[in-house]
DNA sequence: AATAGGAACAACCGCGATTGG
DNA sequence: ACCAATCGCGGTTGTTCCTAT
């Protein structure tokens, strides 16, 4: 089967996003969300294709997006975490609240790698090429068995970690009024969400289909994506063909 | 002060997986 | 069951900043 491209290439903008851009991508987001990434570039008017939008949104735009340094607790989890998991960014991402894959990924490159083999053999600097090719090298593939249990080990650890103060999460609140992010209350992850105060309701999009959309001002979280979401409501019990005929 | 080269980070590309008609 | 469209992931590259010489 020959792969259509991912978008039509003609006309489309590449490279660094500028804060215009950024902006017509958030504004789109939160009132219509991102259930079609191909069709958003068009309907929001930007000219991007929907890859970068959807990119671009997920390693920086959005809202609980962690600013800043790794902690040394990040960093030892991303270690032991890609011990177990080798290069499966993703994956490693999700047991740490607030990072991006991307993000993970490139901390590795730069600083853990070197924190693990040492510093580089010659006094003389590398150059890019001589770097990029020794990131070539194979890493290791685990089991299944073991991927699950060191997962639910090192994120216990880092929940843990993230749960030593009073608050659970920080929010990025550059992009955003304060009002929208304040700090999640311990009794948002331990009670059960009541279905009256949902924090999300449907939406007529663009196109005509109906969306799900949040409600940023209203709630101390809003779409951090639906993983996190449906990830939360099991943790809390619940079934997701009650919460999915909910809608 | 100039500059070469490394570090850091943002973004792109290609491909496999998934989904929906 | 098949196929096309779309999504999401991991690898790679481009660009900017920083630092040593």
């Amino acid at each position: 089967m020959v792969r259509a491209p991912c978008c039509e290439k003609t006309g489309l903008k590449k490279g660094p996003w500028t804060p215009e851009e950024d902006e017509l991508l958030v504004s789109y987001i939160q009132k219509h969300g991102h259930a079609n990434w191909r069709a958003l570039p068009k309907l929001s008017g930007l000219l991007r294709c929907g890859k970068s939008c959807r990119l671009r949104w997920i390693n920086y735009l959005r809202p609980d997006i962690k600013r800043g340094n790794f902690t040394p607790e990040e960093e030892d989890a991303i270690i032991e975490l890609h011990q177990k998991l080798g290069n499966r960014w993703s994956a490693i991402a999700a047991q740490l609240p607030g990072r991006t894959d991307n993000e993970i990924k490139n901390v590795w490159h730069t600083h853990l790698k070197k924190r693990l083999n040492g510093p580089a053999p010659s006094p003389k600097r590398r150059s890019s090429s001589a770097r990029r090719k020794s990131q070539a090298a194979t890493l290791p593939q685990p089991s299944w068995s073991e991927i699950s249990s060191s997962v639910t080990e090192a994120s216990t650890a880092v929940m843990a970690r993230e749960n030593s103060s009073s608050e659970v999460m920080s929010w990025n609140t550059d992009n955003f009024s304060s009002e929208s992010f304040s700090i999640i209350d311990e009794s948002f992850w331990t009670e059960p969400y009541p279905t009256s105060g949902r924090p999300w309701n449907s939406a007529a999009a663009v196109d005509g289909s109906e969306q799900m959309q949040f409600a940023f001002a209203d709630i101390p979280v809003n779409d951090a994506g639906m993983d996190f979401w449906c990830d939360l409501f099991l943790r809390a019990g619940g079934d997701m063909l009650e919460l999915s005929s909910d809608f």
